[in-house]
DNA sequence: TATGAATGAGGCTTCATTCAT
DNA sequence: TATGAATGAAGCCTCATTCAT
């Protein structure tokens, strides 16, 4: 008895702690980060101010929380995607495969694409990482997936990391303006050249 | 008579705006944009409050003409050693060339790095590039620069601007850390592959 | 069977009291009164805030307890010692030893004098003498103390209260500093000035 | 033209810092230090919240002064009556027509003995004497008299600072509660006593 | 132009206290 | 009795901006 008083209160506290991560989204997204105030995301939940501190130290810790849980959504739903293809015969594949999910899910939902290009930063990241909270919450784990990549991958790259993190960084910032503000071209003519790229940078890193 | 006391206030102001432009970057890249006030800035000038407000519309204001201007003599200054060598052969080795030169500017300059990376979005390189008081200031202009090199080469490409995106994007993101943090491995180890992959990009884009 | 049921929960009552006690004392001497929360209280007590509320009114109510407590723990002491001695012959000889003894306990516990000295006041002490939860702790009690020696005495005073008077506050207020600060003089410096003060003092109150 | 404008503007400062001294010692003795806010001080000298940080670091910061302040000026006027009168034969007699000046003013003005007897302690007096914007106002020092009177006194005294010390501890301690609440007895039945126990202390560090 | 005193909105955070469980 | 989540008043302080001089 005394076990289900606890779960349910449990469930309560949950269910403020995600109201309250909900509604800052929404407000980091639309006014954006600095002008909004914890008065501003209080009275959109509903709650008292004082509740706020009883789940996060401050504004800052919310907002770096948001950010790894949002990467983190999105990057679990690229690989599930590319799990379920059949299609997928190399690692060059597997990448755009995943480099293609990633980018469709922004080109849907611009406002994260705003709100974690605009936030992100590596200190950002690794705590987040770090945060039980965050990466208990499903088994899905980015540094996980990256082992398990590179462990099947039969070809063999000079340095995984390094080809990684460029291409990683050409995407995403060309990207960023490319769906935002069609700049310099469309996403849709963006793409194909970004695959060339991403095939040819993992040709100069292949080792025969 | 009348134009030297003329040019003589001409001048005062000149420096005035200045000492606020150096001691803004100063604070800024010590302190951090967000912490630093319209108070701190002024103090440390020397001027009153008030004087800002006759130069700058506010803080913002002066950190878009600041990242504008540090940019631009950045950029400046690699077209003038890419100008001085004799070994560049093809478009391929000035793009090159001047990547170099940025890179090495950014090596020995980090607190620039940190400042520009952080601050820079294209809205702000937008109006800034507009603004006429600061591409003035000199000759040099990033947009003719590149008009220039585009009809000087005698190779065509797909599509220039696109490719130059990728190119400037896959820099920037992978030199950030690699500069400021070593990862994911030193500058130094980065820029063969980083050279590797630009020839790359670029060959993929070629006509022939 | 029932009684010892109910000594039993009488005694855990009484702990958690005590703990309250003590921990209150320990945070209200390491960080200050005012910056103590009841937060910090009951958290170090290892019991919920709702539980202080069950034992005392407020932060003033505890720390009032407080005071009056350890004020008549040292006096007790004071007073075992001082009957405990074969070489007091006189009135003067008593209240000196009394002293003495009390300016050694502060001497050895020097955050109890600080909290001691910075809280006490006069209302304080009337309302926590009145205070029978403290008064019958044990059978001590310092006003029949005070009663017994001014009829046990053969000289007689002009006025014994402002006599003591005079003499308690002269030895707290040099005291506090002396022992602390060592300012004006170390305390043991203070000391045969201070008994001497306290015979001429009562010499000149004397009633032949 | 230009001095006198400045001088008009530090009037003008001048006026509006004594308008928060006076107002805040107004709050402090009736409403007591920790239940006035900044707020309170601020509303009723009719100025904006900002204003209060021109002047003041923070609400300890105007208390401090204000003690020093307040408790020079009454030392002051005790010292001038001190000299005015022709009876002072004596170190002895000038000691005790000093304490009859000082016990007089608080007797007439009892908020400010609340107000100094409970704020008042050697941290806040000493860190007061450095401060130059209190001492320098009026030539008087407190300090300076104490060496003035030292050297004119022909009979000399064991340890003058800690005949001082307990004369101070005993007059104020005892005088507190005489003139708020007439206990232990009424302060014009206090006095000769006092008085007769100061001579008595007095005569016990002479050296012969 | 230049000054800097004054403003006051508005942000952040703490904390005593309550009350449903 | 005991708990501790929730409250929201209340405090402190900063700072961009204005305006009289």
């Amino acid at each position: 008895m005394s076990e289900r008083l606890i779960s349910k209160i449990e469930e309560k506290k949950k269910h403020k702690k995600d109201l309250l991560f909900n509604k800052s989204f929404e407000l980091f997204t639309t006014k954006g980060f600095s002008k909004t105030s914890i008065s501003d995301i209080v009275s959109n939940a509903g709650v008292a101010k004082g509740t706020f501190y009883l789940y996060f130290k401050d504004k800052y810790d919310i907002r770096n929380k948001l950010i790894a849980q949002k990467g983190q959504d999105i990057c679990e739903k690229a690989y599930n995607e590319v799990q379920a293809r059949d299609d997928i015969n190399s690692l060059e594949d597997g990448v755009i495969a995943f480099t293609d999910s990633v980018i469709n899910q922004f080109s849907k939902d611009t406002i994260m694409l705003k709100f974690i290009a605009k936030n992100l930063n590596y200190g950002i990241i690794h705590t987040a990482i770090v945060d039980e909270s965050i990466t208990n919450k499903s088994g899905f784990n980015i540094a996980k997936l990256y082992q398990e990549v590179k462990e099947k991958s039969d070809v063999k790259f000079k340095s995984p990391e390094v080809m990684m993190y460029m291409i990683i960084e050409m995407v995403s910032g060309t990207c960023y303006s490319s769906i935002l503000e069609n700049e310099p071209v469309p996403i849709d003519e963006l793409k194909p050249q970004l695959f060339d790229s991403i095939r040819a940078i993992m040709e100069t890193q292949k080792i025969h």
